[in-house]
This record gives C-alpha cells, sequence and structure tokens, in this order.
DNA sequence: CGTCTATTTGAATGTACTCAAAAGCGGTGG
DNA sequence: CCACCGCTTTTGAGTACATTCAAATAGACG
C-alpha cells in the first residue's frame, strides 16, 4: 500500500507521532480501479471517503433527463466521495468512475468517526481540508454565475492543466456546464 | 449581548462546560448594523467570521465590469465572512451589506485560532459549519449546470422562503446569476 | 407629496442548445 | 499491419434561453 502520499497530505495541517501514524494506516484500505470501473454507483451506500493515490476519477450526476453534470474531477492527492450522502449516510446520489486505471485508499464513515474521537487533531485535517473545499466551490459558482462559457473554460484549463490532459472534452463539458457541441465552437475561435 | 442563539447553534455539534461557555463568549464583539451598512467591504482585511443575531444579509462580489454577483445571503442563525480571505488573511474580494437593520456576533481570526488550541472540540463544530456549507455550495453548483433559471427560482423560494421575503427581487436574481429584468419575465409566466 | 429605486414590459441581440451529419481517432480482430 | 467499429470531436442550421437597452409603471421612504 503506498502511504508516503497521504501521510504527506495530512502532514500540511497535523502531525502524527508513530502510534497515531499507524493507526491512522490501520483504518485504510486500498482500492485499484480499472478504467470505466465505478469507485460508487448512485443509489448504493456510500460508506467512504476517498483518498487518491493515482490516475484520475470524475464524480457526476445523472438528472432524470438522462444529462449528465460533473461535480468534479479528482487526481492525484485529492479526497473525493458524495459528501452529502457521506455526511448523511443516505443512497448516493452521484457516480463516481476511473476516468483512467487509478488506486485510491478508502476510509470508511465510522472509522473515521473513531478517528475523530481518538486522535481530535484529525477534525483539525478534515476542517480545513472541508473548509478549502468550501472555498473552491464557492469561486465555482461565482465564476458561472458571472462568466461566460469561454472565460470559465480558459479559467478550467489555467487552473487544472493536468485534469485538462487527462480527460476526455466532453467531461470537461459538463464541468462547466455547457455541451460538447459548444465547447467544440468555443475551442475553435480561439 | 443576545447569545443563547449561538450557544445553541454550537450545541447543535459540541457541547460545552460552564468556564467553556464563559471563555468562548468571552471572545465576541456585538456589531450591529442599520440598513444598508457594510460589514465587509472589497479590498479592506477581513478578520472576522460573523454569526447573525438578526436582520439579513448579503455577500456580494463587485467585478470589473461593474455587474456584482451575489455569493449568499445570511439570515438568523448562520455564519458569514469572506471565507477565502478570512482563511488566508488576504483583503476581502467580496462585499457584506445588511439589507435590513442587523446584529451580529464577530469572531476575530485570531481569537478563533486561540480558541482552536484551547478547545479543540471547536474543529469539530467547525468542520461541520464547513462540510454544510460545501455541501450546499456543491448542490448549487449542480443545479446552476443543469437546470434553466426557473426551475433554479422555484427551488430557492422553496428553499429560502425567509430570504425570499426578506431580500429585493433584484438581489435574488444576482443570486441565481440572471438579470432582474429575466427574473421578472420569469414570475410572469408563473 | 415628491423623489428615488425597484419592477415590469418589449424589441433587438447574443449566447448556448438540439439535432443531424461528417470527420477524426483509438482500440481490436482478422 | 491494416481495416473496421465505436466513440469523440467538429461543423452547421435552426431554435430556445437569457441579455441589453430603453421606457413605463409601481413601491418605498423621507
Amino acid at each position: 500500500m503506498q502511504t508516503d502520499s497521504i501521510l504527506s497530505n495530512i502532514s500540511k495541517h497535523i502531525s502524527l507521532d508513530k502510534a497515531e501514524i499507524k493507526y491512522f494506516l490501520s483504518l485504510l484500505r486500498t482500492r485499484e480501479l480499472k478504467k470505466r470501473d465505478f469507485l460508487l454507483r448512485a443509489e448504493e451506500p456510500c460508506t467512504a471517503i476517498n483518498y487518491v493515490n493515482s490516475g484520475a476519477l470524475r464524480a457526476f450526476y445523472h438528472d432524470q433527463s438522462g444529462k449528465e453534470a460533473t461535480i468534479m474531477f479528482a487526481v492525484a492527492d485529492w479526497w473525493v466521495t458524495d459528501m452529502p450522502c457521506f455526511a448523511n449516510q443516505i443512497p448516493a446520489m452521484i457516480n463516481i468512475e476511473a476516468i483512467t486505471k487509478s488506486s485510491v485508499l478508502q476510509l470508511e464513515k465510522e472509522d473515521i468517526e473513531r478517528l475523530y474521537i481518538k486522535i481530535p487533531k484529525f477534525e483539525r485535517h478534515f476542517r480545513i481540508l472541508m473548509q478549502n473545499a468550501y472555498i473552491r466551490e464557492q469561486l465555482r459558482t461565482l465564476q458561472n454565475l458571472s462568466m461566460p462559457a469561454k472565460a470559465r473554460y480558459k479559467i478550467f484549463l489555467k487552473k487544472y492543466p493536468k485534469i485538462a490532459q487527462q480527460v476526455p472534452q466532453k467531461n470537461i463539458a459538463s464541468y462547466l456546464g455547457i455541451t460538447p457541441e459548444f465547447l467544440s465552437t468555443i475551442r475553435r475561435v480561439k
């Protein structure tokens, strides 16, 4: 199990001693995904939060009319889950699919709750993670509201160059909230 | 100082003893705002996070072209600040204005950091707050991407009936990312 | 009561979507 | 190694959603 990466992720915000590291690592389970495997499917229980060791995943929502909206991409060193459903222990609303061969570390809801009790510092770590996620999402809302698609696309390319390389264009379109056709015409004009 | 409300907000997630309550309350400062007063202005340092005791406030961004986008409303029992700037101690990007006469309790950055150290339970409280904010914001993104304005407006009315009553229509338009004129035509058709 | 701002209405325009079809590209099997 | 298949991307025409600008009406408040 590759664990250097997740430990360095955590050491950004809190420091752990040997015993704490050992306990924390004991809670993780590795999950390997082939391209197009699902880490989570809508309607299933969403029991884990996932740390991406390698690869690229996409979280997306399928609405009643069959259209899909991409909620987020997750590449190495990102955390991903269906947060509303993970937090409230209700069936997943979204799907999480591997865009490329990927490897993730899973932390179960029950285990993270135990972890919060046993090593309260982890509340801090995830507080900061949630805070950053909130900030990112709020900025995204702001851009969706105030900018045309072309400007949003340019910002996406600048902000997530790695993701832009790894994922098909139609997924970026659905992240931006536009059709693949329209993204294509945006790109044409440059 | 009205403190029952904020204590009950906090007791949703953590429980405090008498001494902890006393210490926590000692960190708060009341701020009274008249209608149209600013709690925060863009460019100013954003040093505090604010709990709304009463009234209604609006957080909005003014872009270079002069258009404004409403980031959020805050009514009684909500927390509000410019989170990116509060977290990173950089000048505010957004404005927070009182829509009606309001009363807020302010918690300074330095004090909240001390609070986290002295009473680590507060990490948990704000972890849950940030998690919920993230969830709300992600849901909002999803709706912005996948629904036409009319459907978003209906959801807004259902979700925030209190806010819908208290704030002018043009503010709701800017929250939805549409022009006041277009909101008006949406409402016409019913 | 008058002034100022918010809301409504309408016409012209622009941004993004749908549907359809063609072109490009990657993987797979013969 | 090439040919074919399926999927992604491009292109275009017609349409729908949302904006801009301008002007009229309605409401709020001193």
